[in-house]
DNA sequence: CAGAATCCAGCTCGATACTG
DNA sequence: CAGTATCGAGCTGGATTCTG
């Protein structure tokens, strides 16, 4: 049940709407596509191509997503064929610069991680 | 097949071992049990108990990636009965701060972003 | 208490084909 | 070019039961 008076606070609260904002950008492609955008405005099957492993449909799925959330930009230029160029919006720039912190971190750190899973895994083999 | 010379800067390639890592932690419940893990050590039960809406089975599968990563230490106590308490890591530390930043990122705008999605809901239903 | 094991419904995702 | 529509395979995750 749905508390009245609840804060906004307490993300560890299924309810929270912070939470239902974590859990959209807790997210590898919004991170990526984010990422991406942060440098530049680039069109849909750019960056298809630039994001090695994602489908057409999952990308349009997160691009709707990011533009719903007011993450990204979509503007559509008539042309033969039509193009439509994604860009980051302000709001979307402050949110890129923490992810970006997470990218640096995994770049930073995988190394650390692949080793500790090696030691892990050793150990879970007897 | 993992190119040999794989240089660890391209996070956009799915071979890249740093995307590998990001995968993983782009995960909203590692960002949720990691964020409490910080302040304190918890015995399993607590963690489910104080993140709303986690079954035992995810908590059990996500606890079991972040101590493989090296992110959380598992100490079992051989009390009847056991208890099992988790505490983070040095390394788990230094990503818990970016981590943290994230959750902060979502409790400063998540009223941008509701904002943002209730005028893309209002602009589709026509 | 801290899980592992089982079972199964539901959702995700990729592949494919089609459109303005 | 930039998608949408459709359709299965498969993985995810909840509920339940059982254990040291």
């Amino acid at each position: 049940m749905v508390t009245k008076g609840l804060r906004a606070g307490n993300v560890y609260d299924a309810n929270c709407p912070t939470r239902l904002v974590l859990d959209r950008i807790a997210d590898k492609w919004s991170v990526l596509v984010l990422g991406l955008l942060a440098h530049e405005p680039i069109r849909f099957n750019e960056l298809r191509r630039r994001i090695d492993g994602i489908s057409q449909k999952v990308l349009a799925q997160a691009l709707r997503q990011l533009e719903r959330d007011g993450l990204v930009n979509r503007k559509v230029t008539p042309t033969v064929p039509v193009t439509v160029e994604y860009s980051i919006t302000p709001l979307g720039r402050t949110l890129s610069k923490t992810v970006d912190a997470l990218s640096a971190w995994a770049e930073k750190h995988f190394s650390d991680v692949q080793r500790a899973q090696q030691a892990y895994d050793r150990q879970a083999a007897r």
